[in-house]
DNA sequence: GGATGACTTGGACGACTGCCCAAGTCAAGT
DNA sequence: ACTTGACTTGGGCAGTCGTCCAAGTCATCC
């Protein structure tokens, strides 16, 4: 029973989650080691295993949190136009902005399937994007399959991240809808 | 100067990217040990440094391998059909029968962004993508950004990947074929 | 003010990593 | 036959990894 602590063990973990998630965006996934994370957060190593019972433990969480901050982010910058073209944009300077956090999403991906356990995460997150997506469409008023547009939009990061070509991932995103913009109401 | 070695240099170069695939599509780029690889391999550990200066070289070797595999079995796979429909369903089934090269493919990409040498690479390999692309839309006869295609492309795998939903990859790449299908000549 | 227990500390552990080396093997050239 | 040099071998190196532990600190409760 724990009588007061000086401080929330909670605050201890959320705080390392956060640690890791910076050194992951910064570093890759491959580099963030308990010693890393721990650094990054100004604590010794040793109390990374007083506040997680392992590393897999605190991955978790990580992906957890990752798909929280993500979709949350997005939606948000998404939200605030009102047609399709400035959601568009809105996605791409997003994108531009925070490239390294669309990288990690795809990287957490990576490892949450190659991770017995986290699977179902990595399902998990990919449903709050579909929401995500079917939410945008809605507002927007477009009547297209939300699979697609998140297919489409994963694939133009994808492609960005690897040539960083802002033109091109615009006008990618724009042909798209275009076309769906036919089939509109 | 080499007088005339029992067994080509370059065979054996070649035995262990070929195991190096093998383990990394099995267990993942990060499994991918030098001693996993020779083990794999049939060899000893040791021959592996005889063979590559470093284990980077070895992985630049393994990207370039990768994308030429994954362009021309994907596309002799697409080129049997003639039209947009059977091209989408041998693609699937590729997709069904080889998930792990598939998945192979978004881990090197990664791996490929993270290494300041191996970005280049990336590029490159993502232009062979676009390349094929536009080749089977000429063979398909559609007119479509090739950039756009291979986007859907990647986020349907992508989302294939994590849900194994075979119906829904499909039909999300239907949707898509019918909405330029009425931009078609 | 002493006991309790939550929390911290620095150092250690065994396992694993990429890489290297001295000694060996053996086909080809002389 | 003997030298040469390409190739192999098993073991070892230093470094890093996740995890653990005994000893310490210090706010809280009786």
């Amino acid at each position: 029973m724990p009588t007061r602590p000086r401080r929330s063990s909670d605050d201890r973990r959320r705080e390392l989650v956060e640690a890791a998630l910076r050194v992951m965006a910064r570093d890759g996934v491959g580099a963030a080691t308990t010693r890393a994370i721990t650094t990054e957060a100004g604590m010794t190593q040793s109390r990374f295993h007083y506040c997680f019972r392992s590393k897999a433990e605190l991955l978790h969480e990580v992906v957890q949190a990752m798909v929280g901050n993500q979709v949350t982010s997005v939606l948000a910058a998404v939200r605030s136009g009102g047609d399709v073209g400035s959601a568009l944009r809105a996605y791409c300077q997003h994108l531009v902005e925070n490239p390294e956090q669309h990288q990690l999403s795809y990287e957490l991906t990576q490892y949450a399937l190659r991770t017995p356990g986290l699977a179902e995460l990595a399902a998990q997150q990919y449903e709050s994007y579909l929401n995500g997506a079917a939410e945008v469409m809605a507002v927007v008023g477009a009547r297209v399959p939300a699979r697609l547009v998140v297919a489409v939009i994963e694939g133009v990061t994808l492609q960005w991240l690897v040539d960083h070509d802002d033109a091109a991932a615009l006008a990618t995103l724009y042909s798209f809808a275009e076309q769906f913009g036919q089939r509109a109401a």
